[in-house]
DNA sequence: GTTGGTTTTAAACATACGTTTAAAACAACA
DNA sequence: TGTTGTTTTAAACGTATGTTTAAAACCAAC
């Protein structure tokens, strides 16, 4: 019997996917584009994965289980250090940032990547995918927001919920188009700037925004 | 020889098209999908448009076209009433909050669907597409964009190229995905905001964000 | 009613997809 | 070395897609 199940074929597999699929979508990539890249056989994605559903879900985990389990971590730890003060939004928004950045192990075009990814779970109809990402790390997120409602007491329920996904859609937007945008930059502007620095300039957008002056 | 077209065929094809389209993306749905929620042939979509490509540019441009002209004629009349004053932000943002509006003839619902299809022509790799609106779009989005850098010389090239596409996200992920959240915020809040209402809040939310202090 | 151009139709075409199969190659242990 | 379970492979399967074809239906003008 084989105890050691080499890991190379799956992981070219994911690898191939993650990038592909953040490219094209998941409908315009086949697993011919997958496997072939990927330097590995067709069947391969059927044999580890089951299917193409189950293989967009695996490329997701990847991702947020370690994501997820940091956030928990340093929500704990933020609720912790704040000893009865409530909490204030821009480090929330920095906490997140630092999680985002530090997933992926620093790789800044994979943190790129994945909000791509992100994007397109939520604009594309993939129901499997919304209901397995609510499913394993809805709980993860619903702390977090309970946080921000906590850092924002002078907003009405509608007001916060409205403001938070404009936060989410900037967030989102921005970072999956990093690399496109700057180029763009770097084109028109002749300045060049980091996901790191893109981030550093959105979390005060974000923070002015979601404390806007409102009308009710 | 007959003189009148019937547009009853290629009207029915647009007007499934751009409902399939927006809630399933453009490769999701099939020729086949549209021509039988359309009540008409197959073939109809090759013979009156040419081709699948033609059809998703079809979409975009009976949107598109009024809705640049009309955004055309009220750059001209806001240019108009400056009378050497500079441009402000929150005026250039009613402003084309309004043309959005306008356009679809006042019919809310058609402007989300809109904004998803926007989503989509970002976030899905349709290299023809993004060509096909920058050569036929652009010059009154760069008329609009050069109005908002007259409105706020305070930043730098690069922080304004930033806050612009923050205020792009929140606006194209919110608007695109308005259906949904409203009914979440009817579910979760019991509150029911239309799509203007949405836009009421989302204008602060942009001023305050793209006039947030910076530090460079 | 016949003509001539336009539009619609059913059928077929070629191609690409996700998945399955069964044989081959492989790796660890007896 | 032979055995056993795992992984890889090439080929095929069934289905769905966008497109093309050629005949039919249609409709206004003569």
């Amino acid at each position: 019997m084989a105890l050691m199940a080499q890991k190379d074929t799956a992981k070219s597999i994911l690898d191939s996917a993650e990038e592909l699929f953040s490219e094209r979508g998941f409908a315009e990539t086949s697993l011919r584009n997958i496997t072939t890249r990927a330097g590995v056989n067709l069947a391969a994605v059927n044999y580890h994965f089951g299917s193409k559903k189950e293989l967009i879900q695996a490329v997701f985990a990847r991702f947020l289980t370690p994501f997820c389990d940091d956030l928990g971590k340093a929500l704990r730890g933020y609720e912790h250090g704040l000893a009865g003060k409530s909490p204030e939004l821009g480090a929330l928004l920095r906490l997140l940032a630092e999680t985002s950045m530090a997933a992926g192990g620093g790789n800044a075009r994979r943190l790129g990547i994945f909000m791509r990814l992100l994007g397109l779970a939520y604009s594309q109809e993939q129901g499997h995918l919304r209901k397995f990402l609510r499913n394993q790390y809805g709980a993860v997120f619903e702390r977090y927001m309970q946080l921000v409602t906590a850092a924002s007491p002078e907003l009405s329920d509608e007001e916060r919920f409205w403001r938070i996904h404009f936060m989410l859609g900037a967030t989102v937007f921005t970072l999956s188009g990093v690399e496109s945008l700057t180029a763009m930059a770097q084109h028109d502007l002749g300045v060049s700037t980091g996901i790191d620095g893109v981030i550093d300039k959105l979390v005060p957008f974000l923070s002015s925004g979601f404390q806007a002056p409102h009308q009710d």
